[in-house]
DNA sequence: ACTCGCTAAGTAAGCGCTTAGTCACATAGG
DNA sequence: CCTATGTGACTAAGCGCTTACTTAGCGAGT
């Protein structure tokens, strides 16, 4: 019983300062944000971020990689949520441009602090985003296999959706007006357009 | 005319300085890049920086400036370059996306070091920022006007546009096997699809 | 029941190093 | 001699991370 305790209470500091990390890193860069920063957004002194993490590269690392993992998940989800190309990827850009509204810091992290992470674990990273790539791309061939699709350069539609998707991390704000679920929305459509479906 | 020489000798070297800025921000961040990395790029002591420029976060502001101002005449040139909303857009965009690829050191810098500026100088970038997009709303608008366009959102449509040419930054590199005017062109062909031209 | 030693969580202080920026001085052209 | 250009040596501040230590809760031995 207090053991477990114990864990719990250790688990929620280390949650504790990796949401304090992804606040600062998100909004200062890796590079702008020093360790002293997290542990006190955390309500810990700086050492206390040496007791849970090896470094600060480290929680780098755990928050790009809980990220891109959940932005895998996501897609494979929606990749095979159809046979129909055409419901496969409105879900999949619906789901995609509104998770990185929703997660906007986390993705901010994860789209644009990759060369701060150690060779290692970029490399680790990017298979993961090349997995990402290529459910993506599949669902493409699948729609001008049926010929629901319509394109005359599928790799390079295949670059602008995620770009549509992966940009929204850089421009979305909490306190604007659209809802990500809006964003997705319109997003899917336009998605739809690009690869001439419709 | 020696004097001519010296000045222009003494603009040469900034010119260096810039372009070793460039270099650095662009690949490990402004806050990741000291001022010896700008130094040893430009072939100089890292005293010689202050010989031509006030401080570091000068150099990022002239980067970004010079790169927004550069974006702005082109959006611009570009809005006004036909009657017709579709040519005026298919060039818009193609000039933007291709100016991404060319610029992408710059771009990258323009468009994600936006946070390391001082508050003046954001002021200052973030007005230009605000012209870019007008000039772009303004076309979307007149296409919409004259009905060669239909898009159930357009200041959504209009925020997709730019994204798509500002990710280019992201992830274009000089070895790929796209050329900036291929790029440029399939952009182009994409967006007034986002818009419902065709 | 009650110490005792063990362990995990957390901290104050500060180490070794790097940073942006400074300054006295050297050199060269006029 | 004067000004513009550039440098080596330097400094104050801040960096990531470590160390020596405190505190609190736990099971084991008696």
């Amino acid at each position: 019983m207090s053991g477990t305790t114990d864990v719990s209470r250790a688990d929620a500091t280390r949650a504790r300062l990796l949401e304090a990390a992804t606040g600062a890193f998100a909004e200062k860069g890796f590079h702008g944000t020093t360790t002293r920063d997290i542990a006190t957004l955390a309500g810990m002194s700086p050492a206390a971020l040496y007791v849970h993490h090896k470094s600060k590269e480290e929680l780098l690392y755990l928050i790009s990689r809980t990220g891109h993992e959940r932005t895998l998940a996501l897609v494979e989800a929606a990749a095979a949520s159809s046979e129909d190309p055409v419901e496969a990827l409105r879900r999949l850009v619906h789901d995609f441009a509104a998770d990185h509204a929703v997660t906007h810091t986390g993705a901010r992290i994860v789209n644009y602090e990759l060369a701060a992470l150690s060779p290692e674990h970029f490399a680790e990273i990017r298979a993961i985003r090349q997995r990402i790539d290529r459910a993506l791309g599949d669902v493409v061939e699948r729609g001008l296999a049926t010929g629901a699709f319509d394109t005359p350069d599928p790799r390079m539609a295949g670059v602008a959706l995620l770009s549509l998707g992966i940009d929204i991390a850089r421009w979305y704000r909490d306190d604007g007006s659209w809802s990500p679920q809006d964003i997705g929305a319109r997003y899917a459509e336009m998605a739809l357009r690009i690869v001439g479906a419709g």
